[in-house]
DNA sequence: TACCGGGCTTGACGCACGTCAAGTGAACCG
DNA sequence: CGGTTCACTTGACGTGCGTCAAGCCCGGTA
């Protein structure tokens, strides 16, 4: 573990509440590791072992059935992902893959459920974490249900945007495959969609993606609050 | 609040760990409603004002853009919903309605947040619940982006069965028309929906649906063990 | 009994998005 | 430099589901 690595962890929500020798101990328990691209942190149907915590680089938790997969969310540094498998001792829902190099942290999972069990901050901070993981998962799902694949698109990439901005360009968290998934529709759909919105001030190449308008977008999908916070 | 409240309170995943003299102190700062079907619990947008658990009767959560709604999730006895709201003291994302007469703990949510906080076997609670959730939803979004809608209407009714089972007759929570809402299509597309399973062994009318063969309809989705535990 | 209203079903048709396939361009490499 | 690859785009076409509009069934009411 790196020493710039534990301002990232304290940081998270996770860990808001938790004093800092608490901290330190229950980190003795885990270890990083270093990983390439592709690099698979768990799978679909397995027993839940460790919890995850990016310290560095991108990963995607993906559904699987069959022959499809689709991803359900992106993670970033500071975020700890799948916390309900380990909590609940189930079988993980979802493959992770890194989408980059990316160093992780390894937290054994008996050790993370005890600990959560006997130390109420570190409880706290897991709520505030799956309660924001909750509300943008049923985000998620709103849009799913009740808009098309190019309001989708908009919505997206106005949660990407600063509320209340002139023009920006936003980053997008993976490539357009990626992104594809992410809006529960096909890359060809995707680049379709960016096509459409073109009139409408959404320029771009690769990842950056150039809002012109943002208000104008915002309208576009409907004066609706329907993304989360 | 009635005597026989407390067992069911008790059983919810919520107070799992709460000690009993800490949970009657808790529970000082609640009181009961019982409300009509159609009744609103809370409104999409508004500040959380009150945690809700469902003591009798359902819920539905309902997301709202424009004219159009849809519905996310059903809630039964003993389940306390939109806690991710109030601890975050954010705008509720959904809005909640009794689909029947039901009566409803209501807790004020700065009394719940300050508890949360402070007791940690109660912060142990929401971690379970709220990872119980997030299984949930993350089935619903990898049934939406991975399933057609026969294929999701099928899952949702085994997922209503006990596993490995003979002919079952199970009970839908909520007429065709929620029904529809919670699988993302319109009250028709379930209606041919389930017309399309007749052959398969799906039968019934109402609520009540009989499976004659759970082991056939399973093998129809696909061997993947997709739905949420 | 006749009348009415609401929920479910069925049919005809259209549209959004998936699918298949070809085309384009940039990065990489012999 | 040309060839290869891979990601993205574009076009043509098919299909799943939405939409609109009847029908059907059943329970409530006079």
């Amino acid at each position: 573990m790196r020493t710039t690595d534990l301002p990232l962890i304290r940081r998270s929500r996770l860990f808001a509440q938790v004093a800092e020798p608490d901290l330190t101990a229950m980190l003795t328990a885990c270890f990083v590791q270093v990983l390439p691209e592709g690099a698979v942190l768990c799978r679909q149907g397995e027993k839940a072992e460790f919890l995850h915590i990016v310290l560095s680089g991108r990963v995607g938790l993906f559904g699987e059935a069959g022959r499809d997969e689709a991803l359900v969310e992106f993670f970033g540094p500071g975020d700890a992902f799948i916390v309900p498998a380990v909590v609940l001792d189930a079988p993980y829902l979802l493959t992770a893959r890194l989408l980059g190099e990316g160093r992780i942290l390894m937290w054994p999972a008996p050790a993370f459920r005890a600990q959560v069990r006997a130390t109420g901050p570190l409880a706290y901070g897991a709520v505030l974490l799956l309660s924001g993981y909750w509300r943008t998962l049923v985000g998620q799902i709103k849009d799913l249900k009740l808009l098309s694949a190019i309001e989708r698109l908009s919505a997206f990439l106005l949660a990407l945007a600063p509320r209340d901005t002139g023009p920006v360009t936003v980053t997008l968290p993976g490539g357009r495959r990626l992104m594809a998934g992410r809006l529960g529709i096909t890359p060809q759909s995707l680049s379709r969609a960016f096509a459409a919105l073109r009139p409408l001030g959404v320029s771009g190449g690769g990842r950056q993606v150039l809002i012109a308008d943002p208000a104008r977008l915002r309208e576009f999908v409907g004066a609706s609050a329907l993304r989360a916070t």
